[in-house]
DNA sequence: AAGTGGTCTAGACCACAGC
DNA sequence: CTGTGGTCTAGACCACTTT
């Protein structure tokens, strides 16, 4: 018995070994119904999770094409910074620096789509590995998304970690640079003489509320972000 | 009539107001099915799907449960390095800086799982947008994987853009950091005193043959990587 | 042993886009 | 108009895993 998941594999296949070549057409959904001895209805579930991971195009008519746009998705997790260090067998500590409501500069009410002058909650706190500095969290909280925040000291958990806890479910955004670091920066990452820094700018939703906004600084020769994707290997 | 994506996007809403909690446990397909009047197949099908995009796990006898994982997927996309820039409505140019067969680096040969002392095509090149360099691009081919490479001249295409479209399937692994640049980097991009480079470094197979490494640098004061992520509108 | 998800079949109707 | 994909139903059997 040939399941949707053989079917997808022997496709894969085919497209991995050129035999359907990029942009060619490939057999419609009943010809490989006839060809696998099963329902048009199992094919169609192993060409969907083709077309999902983006190797196939299909339109109703025309047919299905193997892709010629050859662009790839690159995939990487983002999780608790706790997590982050403490699986890597490191140890972890955190510190907090600061905690106050304000009203943002404009580049962070910008970035949040905040039209008025409303006041967030700024927490800046510190990440450590190992005893070193890892990251600066430099932290925006919408008090209107997310009012439980104001009763949250943050002295011991940090926003990262709460947040992720708390909010159920986001929409993000997100920036990677490579940056000089600012006199303070450098200063609680104990950097140095002319090292950069890594930061990831991250500003999340929820259904379309902002509710946070955060700079993520980190010292660049101690720091990598590392993806590993396998088209194949999905479903 | 409801279709699975109606039912998935209800479910979704459910999560995301945590109407169903993290880690709770969900009703069976087939109770869903009784209040959605469909078959079981269609609320399995949206349940699949939220379970692809990683928000519930399912185990037979067990149940379905919200995940309480608390991670988030990041997406972006790789494109042609030409794509990317006239997009944004850039003018772009390409210039071949070397070509030439060598013995790559221990280095390279660790990332991509060489053995032997096998000799690979090494092409170094430049990408400038708006006459200004863009990206050093330093790749290494496989021979044996992409023979083909050995007659192409890359005078006028770069490499970037001709293994996009001539190889129809890899796996890839991404290395992104801040760094200080090497001289000669500096010299290629014309960097100013200070100014650091974001560096990914990339490596893709072809069903476990290693086709490509690449490292591309970057100025760092006009280059930056941005996600968009939309959890909510998959499917 | 029993409950839950995983998947298949056979047949059907619809939606869309080329012709 | 017709071919192709998109999806549903009703019923069935199987595969896990927990009890």
């Amino acid at each position: 018995m040939r399941s949707y998941k053989d079917i997808h594999n022997i496709l894969l296949e085919r497209i991995k070994d050129g035999e359907w070549a990029p942009g060619s057409l490939v057999p419609s959904e009943a010809d490989l119904a006839l060809e696998f001895g099963c329902t048009r209805v199992t094919v169609n579930r192993a060409m969907q999770a083709l077309a999902d991971s983006g190797l196939i195009e299909r339109r109703r008519k025309a047919g299905t094409r193997v892709v010629q746009r050859m662009t790839r998705n690159a995939v990487f997790e983002i999780q608790i910074v706790r997590h982050e260090i403490e699986q890597r067998g490191g140890s972890y500590k955190y510190l907090l620096i600061g905690r106050s409501e304000e009203v943002p500069p404009q580049k962070v009410r910008a970035e949040m789509g905040l039209s008025g002058e409303e006041t967030l909650l700024h927490v800046l706190s510190l990440h450590f590995a190992d005893g070193a500095p890892y990251q600066i969290e430099d932290r925006w909280i919408s008090l209107e998304t997310v009012p439980q925040a104001r009763h949250e000291p943050f002295d011991t958990l940090s926003p990262n970690e709460w947040l992720l806890r708390e909010i159920p479910y986001t929409n993000a955004e997100h920036v990677f640079r490579a940056a000089r670091p600012e006199p303070k920066e450098s200063d609680y990452l104990n950097l140095g003489e002319g090292e950069p820094v890594f930061v990831i700018e991250r500003t999340t939703w929820l259904s379309d509320a902002a509710v946070t906004h955060v700079r993520l600084v980190h010292p660049a020769d101690s720091f990598r972000l590392v993806t590993r994707d396998q088209h194949g290997t999905a479903l």
